[in-house]
DNA sequence: AGAATAGCTGAGCTATTGCTCACAATAGTG
DNA sequence: CACTATTGTGAGCAATAGCTCAGCTATTCT
């Protein structure tokens, strides 16, 4: 990485052990902030008050207020909150099986703090690298998926590249929608008629 | 409607031609600038610079900056740019026609100014009253392609309703993300393949 | 213990933004 | 032209936000 935004790098080191506890209530307080007040509104101020820390505390572990929601974003990403998709090139199975297992997939991803996600994805200031990074990783698990379609033998679709791109946003997408805001149908009702879309467009006919 | 917010009222009705001259410009200028720096830094002082008229004016026909945006979005419904769909029930034709036809308008909707339209859905803070017209016109919708559906001899489909949540949401999000940052992929391509994903669920294998 | 290093504090600086208001200019009216 | 109503102006106010820095406390080192 020779192009790392160095605004979004911290300005100094945890090396003592409260230090770190530090920087975790930060990120804490900050996930919390952001989730009840967005980001525009969850000001630095209110992080510090609510991590019980001075602001010039947060301001020695993050430079600005980009930073500290670009790293919420980069722990998701590197928890594998979204890559613990390979396993599926393990496990064949059917074609529904499979589809099944990445919408799961995408609803455990957005289960754990939904109001956060949507607020790193939407309301987000992304620099350039962040948005790099999460293309980056949009690029991966499109490049499995694309993968994993072309060696099923059931998957009867014209291009393969675009097939999996369409999938993998129609799926993100609508677990977004689903776990963002409940509807009135039942989660499993909508996932259920997700997979068979789904499914049935991979099957071609 | 009772409980029109008056906090999106405008304090002044135009009687002089320039007036309304006045009150377009700052809507022209509103959205250009919205578009170039999103909302947030899209300030008011900017949008009355652009329009080339002092910031004093701008408020005397938008009591505030909500204001703006919500007037730009309320046109963008009224004119009928979500709601052309309506010949839809007039044209049965074939599952497959009739599927193109909404992605199609889906297009039509969002080449006009896929970036504002963007900042419309994802960065405007909606007050309480526009959120439900937002919402209503939503449901209506719904309800119009749930008939539509239902209608149809060749969809064979579980639940109508959850059905046509499921492709309305899923053509309008795909034909976003297709208008709003251009892919590798033609667009007639994509198009086509999120045609066959629709046609292949509702007619159920 | 004393020095050095690391970590923490919070009043307040700087910059920005939404918005007001006293006044000026223009258009309509008799 | 004189008078009123409407429209336009822009310096600047009030509020708020991100962020700094001089000095303090806690921990580690020797």
């Amino acid at each position: 990485m020779p192009s790392a935004d160095r605004r979004l790098q911290p300005r100094r080191k945890p090396r003592q052990v409260r230090a770190e506890l530090t920087r975790e209530r930060i990120l804490t307080a900050a996930a919390h902030v952001f989730t009840e007040y967005g980001y525009a509104a969850g000001t630095t101020n209110r992080i510090a008050e609510r991590a019980r820390i001075s602001i010039g505390s947060l301001y020695q572990y993050f430079p600005n207020k980009d930073a500290i929601l670009a790293q919420l974003l980069i722990r998701h990403i590197d928890r594998g909150t979204w890559t613990e998709a390979d396993r599926l090139d393990l496990s064949p199975g059917t074609l529904r099986e499979t589809v099944q297992a990445l919408v799961r997939d995408a609803i455990d991803s957005h289960s754990e703090d939904p109001q956060l996600l949507r607020i790193m994805i939407e309301e987000a200031p992304l620099s350039r690298d962040l948005l790099e990074a999460v293309d980056r990783h949009g690029r991966i698990r499109t490049a499995q998926i694309r993968d994993l379609l072309s060696r099923h033998p059931d998957v009867r679709v014209g291009d393969v590249g675009t097939a999996a791109d369409l999938i993998l946003f129609t799926i993100e997408m609508n677990t977004h929608k689903l776990m963002a805001a409940p509807s009135a149908v039942p989660v499993e009702t909508f996932a259920g008629e997700l997979v068979d879309m789904v499914t049935r467009y991979l099957r071609g006919d």
